[in-house]
DNA sequence: GTCTTATTGATATCCATTATCAGTAAGGCT
DNA sequence: AGCCTTACTGATAATGGATATCAATAAGAC
């Protein structure tokens, strides 16, 4: 005889809902009083240093699902670790700071149409591009 | 008494000079007879498999040092490790295949004049960019 | 050949990020 | 309010690329 239990299911396939938690709050806030771009390690110290009691991992999987939301951007740093930012968000690049991390926002309609121009002429589909622009801001230089 | 002992110098703070080894070479070699941009790992794993005794953080140091010189470029993978690739000495810029690594050298003078542009309008100075674009090569596209 | 020291490589170490997994709590349901 | 499923959390272990150590080796100048 078949062992049949009876399962509730919304959807055949759905999409496993999200829970809201303050953690997730936490970090969004912390990242939104950011100035430039801020590593997983930064925005944990930070929350930590003011009384929020989260964990690493939990600011690390919390920033990678923003990303994957589109609500924060992210690029790697100049040693390698992966920096985040608060975005809107529709495409866009960066001119960072090396000295203080501070980044404006700029328009790259010329580069971007550049881009896809050169991949479609090479033959290339589902084309992405990686554009960043690094100096030393006007306060940092001197 | 003083110790006094013999030391001849070329020049009061000389730059220690370079001694040609098989590594090297080896690595140089290695490094022409690939296709794309391959990683640290990669070409050590290719050189032993090929009988070449040579040792990782060789590998790593030569590769490192190449790309101090110019004599090679490199740019952070999808996964966040150093890729490498055998380059001519002017800047330029790649167009990398998401699937099989294959890289074309791309002119980007005008994302070039964009990008330095964009920096001097924001006072910004020192300035460098990374401009990469990936894609799947018409091959890859199938 | 001799000597200095740049270079090597096995190994330990670092460090950012991810995987585990048992415990917690969000939130739908009754 | 109480229940129940399971998304979520977090202390910790594990991963993996890259670098630091340091004794042994070998360029290459003399
Ligand atoms: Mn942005
Ligand atoms: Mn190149
Ligand atoms: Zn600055
Ligand atoms: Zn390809």
């Amino acid at each position: 005889m078949k062992n049949t239990t009876l399962v509730t299911m919304t959807t055949s396939d759905s999409v496993p809902s999200r829970r809201q938690t303050w953690q997730k709050d936490a970090v969004l806030h912390a990242l939104g009083t950011s100035q430039g771009f801020v590593s997983a390690q930064q925005l944990h110290r930070q929350l930590t240093q003011h009384g929020s009691a989260i964990g690493l991992a939990t600011v690390y999987r919390t920033l990678n699902s923003l990303v994957a939301d589109g609500l924060a951007d992210s690029l790697v740093g100049r040693e390698g670790e992966s920096l985040f930012r608060d975005c809107s968000k529709d495409h866009h690049h960066h001119l960072i700071c090396n000295g203080c991390g501070v980044a404006v926002e700029i328009e790259a309609k010329q580069a971007e149409a550049w881009a896809s121009k050169v991949a479609k002429d090479h033959g290339f589909t589902d084309v992405s591009h990686t554009i960043d622009i690094f100096g030393l801001c006007k306060q940092c230089t001197k």
